[in-house]
DNA sequence: ATATTTCCGGAACCTAGGTTCCGTTTAGTA
DNA sequence: TACTAAACGGAACCTAGGTTCCGGAAATAT
């Protein structure tokens, strides 16, 4: 879950702290919107967000200005998530690195599949600027090439792809396993064709 | 272009035959669909399609009852092509069914990726049944089949991979590759690698 | 307990895009 | 050339979904 609640007012605005209730219906809204992005993805009404956090629609304007606000709040923070995860296989040494690059896609898709909002999100990776967001693929990026790289100097993986052939290929089959509805093994055999494709040629 | 002019009114109704200017309509609204889905995809607006046709709105609804129904006309006449060509590659016995499957994969993909349009239905095989051209994709998700078995009995691709992780796999990597905006060149490099990763292990 | 201030809820508003309607135009025909 | 039926065009309509507004509740401060 890992919901942010600290600071939910301006930066050096220490006017009073928050009431009681607008920080329990902030908590409601995020968890509601966490569960139903991804679950039906973000095209899912505002309404029926609010509805399942048991708050009237202006109430949830009130916490987040614009819809698009809300979703780039999860994304954030499921994005976060990955970041973190990524920085565990970077740290991990001891592995080897065509190893490490797998298990860290495998992980990637993994979560991307069961999450629309995540994917939604990733297939728009170089697309519109104008998402937030954006800086924080750029920092997942960041970290997948490193990882790329290593593997590709061990020899794991061929040279000449590059960390946004690697996304493309994640996301869009992501993209397509979750529109085709495919099972959780099925998927996992997408990927691993995906993984098998991005070894060096015998 | 190959469109459709033939039989504009219902079967056995041998009223009169379609006034000229009708029929001039009918063929500028195709030939307008064909370029503006191809480029922005369907979600554009019917007004421009309209417009750039030369048209106004009530006269295209006149040919076409539904924004669906040119969408239909559109993507039944590429999946046609493409199901011609798919004939041509399983009637060359000459060539080796690996390379068969690869380069009839290739053109799918290349189309697929300048075809807004045509990816668009793709990424949606499985899903709604109510477009009507599911059933053209069933015929060429049997057509890439018979190419796939002959290649996997010949060995040069795994056994445990379905059609429609394939169709999953090119989609896919059509949806991505579209959506961020990649070169032919980047293109073919990612059908490469999902091509590669068909192969058996070494 | 009361005043003050923030917050709540949901009706109302606005826009975009698909679709329909109908007065006008034009091709086909005698 | 005049008549009729088919086709045209685009204003108007309808719906869906995002966003705003404001009178009424509810917390917090005094």
């Amino acid at each position: 879950m890992a919901v942010r609640t600290e600071r939910l007012q301006d930066v050096d605005a220490p006017s009073r702290p928050m009431r009681a209730d607008a920080l329990r219906n902030h908590q409601k809204i995020l968890a509601a919107a966490e569960e139903i992005f991804a679950l039906d993805g973000v095209a899912v009404p505002i309404d029926i967000v609010a509805e399942r956090a048991g708050v009237g629609v202006g109430t949830l304007y009130r916490h987040f200005p614009t819809k698009e606000s809300l979703y780039e709040a999860i994304v954030t923070t499921r994005i976060a998530g990955l970041l973190g995860q990524a920085d565990e296989f970077i740290d991990d040494s001891a592995s080897d690195p065509g190893a490490a690059l797998a298990a860290f896609l495998r992980e990637f898709a993994r979560q991307a599949s069961e999450k629309q909002d995540l994917f939604e999100a990733l297939e728009q990776t170089g697309v519109d600027i104008k998402s937030r967001f954006s800086e924080r693929i750029e920092e997942l990026v960041e970290k997948i090439d490193v990882l790329r790289r290593r593997a590709a100097h061990a020899g794991a993986i061929r040279r000449d792809v590059e960390t946004s052939d690697i996304m493309n290929l994640i996301s869009g089959t992501c993209h397509a396993a979750g529109h085709s509805g495919v099972d959780e093994a099925g998927f996992q055999r997408l990927v691993g064709i995906v993984l098998s494709g991005l070894q060096p040629a015998k």
